[in-house]
RNA sequence: GCCGAUGUAGCUCAGUGGCAGAGCAACUCUUUCGUAAAGAGUAGGCCGUCGGUUCAAAUCCGACCAUCGGCUCCA
């Protein structure tokens, strides 16, 4: 999506303005109300509210999507009012007695947040705003002076949704109320059309239209089937992995999807991971575990027989499909699923190779990227432990290892980032347990953003699993491990490019790429030769022959919608003269023409 | 997992307590067509599942399942 990502100082202001307004309307049709927070964000702003339980019980519900229209006219009538916002500051105690008075424990909670925040907490003083003499709540600033500046025709309030008081699961859930505001009706308009046109392109909708994949309830949650067309697009991809990788140095391995216990205790899989493992298989030989992630066994693989330094870099990779117990709620369509195949390969390394076999991991993402697929709206994250020197204590059971070998691993990969000349940005707090990480992160047509590849350090690996190499002066010394997954995973992949493409797939990629269309069935053996002579140039060309009883024009608009990039005409004038009419996605008919020319105008696709 | 919404034919949807509906798709027949939907006919349903209320339930109530929008999580 590509959306403003700076937001004006105005729109901020009518933004922030309107969420104030948003919990006014709210307070005067639930005066017991309790408030939450209510920021500005992309495209407008939220607020969250709860009803303390007395009240909840007594109404039934709390806000619904039916009520939004309502609560949406009591705005329009505060807006109308042409309130003053005024903003005060007031020492704490008053500002406390105030909402302990108003029985609004999330406000009082943030006040003494706020204060504890405070080296001299005496002299802190709190904003508060009222909107008119009536409605007060506690502000940073940033608001319009008077309600009359509010553009009412540019602000609609859009969904309801559940969301943790502060961001945690442990905290009670409020009732959050988006709102989408600009500063223009206009603005909203082409806002709200974005987003139908979006809806359109979802690689949900597309996979069903395109029959790309399905999901079967007899089957499972986030469990999908790929149709023979989206198979295609899987195998093709795949296939250009699997040369990329050769190119690249890679060696390719296959393993198994289930191990003993033992391997993830190794692993650390167990406990760091469990609850998203599907649960063990206890047979009469052991405990057995679905694979959640290849790596265990590719270490397995390099310690089939011990590694001399001269060997290394040794880089393994596979297409390994892996299977996690992901949260129901979580669950999107190809996006998160509970069972994907990986574009998976470990790098072992020394530690002095580790920058310089990071870089090229870099390299073959751009490569991916930037001159594969075209993909231009992304952003690199360099997740990082919490403290990068040394770890808080409430962390210790979140990374494995210990600071000093956190510090050198974050020092190699940032290295290895800045001599990339990539941009990204520094993110603490979202390191994997065993070590740094870069992470492309993309936005699905609806906003959800998802990793779509990731390159990760693990120096914990070595200890926990032996990985070793006979060093030149003699001695066993640690590998380092890369962990890399450029195209992460051919389901959530798939989907980005479905969406990225709106489901017009590059030549290459497409399930269908010439469909050939008889004008009658008097034409369909010329089509047949046609084909059979696409085919005998390049025999894995994909093209079809439609000879269904319908008129062209009908078959016409069915290769447009499955957004087949050629369609081939024939009828008697092609066949008269020995040539074919052509049809190109986007373009319409570009005439008639010789096989030969046909075949060196998509030759180069 | 949590909050909220939704679930009727393969798909998109109508039907709000009294005989289960439309368009598209499928199938059959007619048409053999010149660049985005030919015509007619046929078939298709445990109204998500299970339970309850009622003389009567797609419709009201409850539980569960699935999907969607968020939150949390995300190797």
């Amino acid at each position: 999506m590509a959306s403003a990502k700076q937001i004006s100082s105005d729109s901020e202001h009518i933004r922030h303005s309107f969420a104030h307004i948003l919990a006014a309307a709210v307070k005067s049709r639930y005066p017991k109300a309790e408030l939450g927070i209510g920021p500005v964000i992309e495209n407008g702003f939220y607020y969250d509210f709860a009803l303390p339980a007395e009240a909840l019980a007594k109404a039934g519900k709390f806000i619904t999507e039916e009520d939004l229209p309502k609560i949406e006219a009591e705005m329009r009538t505060i807006v109308k009012q042409n309130l003053p916002f005024k903003k005060e500051l007031w020492p704490v105690a008053k500002a406390a007695t105030y909402y302990k008075k108003e029985k609004q424990p999330y406000k009082l909670e943030l006040i003494r947040d706020l204060v504890k925040s405070q080296t001299n907490s005496k002299l802190t003083k709190v904003g508060v705003v009222y909107t008119g003499d009536v409605f007060l709540d506690l502000c940073r600033g940033g608001h319009v002076k008077n309600t009359s500046e509010l553009p009412l025709d540019a602000f609609k309030l859009t969904h309801v949704a559940g969301a943790y008081w502060r961001g945690d699961e442990k905290n009670p859930m409020l009732t959050r109320v988006y709102g989408a505001a600009f500063q223009t009706g206009k603005n909203l308009e082409q806002y709200l059309w974005q987003q139908e046109e979006a809806k359109k392109r979802d690689h949900r909708i597309l996979g069903e239209r395109l029959k790309l994949f399905t999901f079967a309830e007899e089957v499972g949650p986030g469990l999908p089937l790929w149709l023979p067309a989206g198979t295609i697009i899987r195998e093709e991809i795949e296939k250009r992995a699997k040369e990329v990788e050769r190119q690249w140095g890679y060696e390719r391995v296959s393993t198994p999807h289930i191990a003993r216990d033992i391997l993830y205790k190794m692993s650390g899989h167990i406990p760091y991971y469990s609850e998203s493992m599907y649960p063990p298989m206890k047979l009469d030989d052991g405990t057995y575990y679905l694979k959640a992630m290849n790596c265990p066994h590719t270490h397995m693989v390099y310690k089939a027989y011990p590694h001399s330094w001269r060997e290394l870099p040794i880089r393994y990779a596979e297409y390994g499909t892996v299977y996690r117990y992901e949260r129901s709620g979580t669950l999107a369509g190809l996006l998160r699923v509970r069972g994907f195949t990986q574009n998976d390969a470990h790098i072992y390394c020394s530690k002095e190779q580790a920058e310089e076999e990071f870089l090229n991991v870099m390299r073959l993402h751009e490569f991916w990227y930037k001159e594969v697929f075209g993909i231009q709206d992304f952003y690199m994250r360099l997740s990082l432990p919490d403290r990068q020197a040394g770890l808080p204590a409430k962390d210790k059971k979140k990374y494995a290892g210990v600071p000093k070998e956190w510090k050198e691993a974050v020092e190699i990969v940032r290295s290895a980032m800045k001599k990339s000349g990539l941009p990204y940005q520094e993110v603490e707090g979202e390191a994997a347990f065993y070590g740094p990480k870069v992470d492309f992160q993309i936005r699905s047509v609806i906003g959800r953003e998802e990793t779509a590849s990731t390159n990760q350090l693990d120096f914990f690996a070595a200890s926990r699993f032996n990985l070793v190499y006979k060093d030149k002066d003699g001695k066993e010394k640690p590998v380092y491990v890369i962990h890399r997954a450029p195209l992460g995973s051919h389901e959530r992949f798939v989907a980005f490019l479905i969406e990225q493409y709106a489901g017009a797939f590059p030549f290459w990629l497409a399930p269908v790429q010439i469909q050939i269309l008889p004008l009658s069935v008097k034409f369909s053996e010329y089509a047949e030769r046609v084909r059979a002579k696409l085919l005998s140039h390049n025999k894995n060309m994909r093209v079809k022959v439609d000879d269904a009883q319908e008129t062209l024009s009908k078959r016409i608009r069915e290769g447009e919608t499955m957004k087949i990039p050629y369609l081939v005409i024939v009828g008697e004038k092609e066949m008269v003269d020995d040539t074919v009419s052509v049809r190109e996605r986007g373009k319409g008919d570009i005439g008639a023409m010789k096989l030969e020319q046909f075949e060196e105008h998509i030759k180069n696709l």
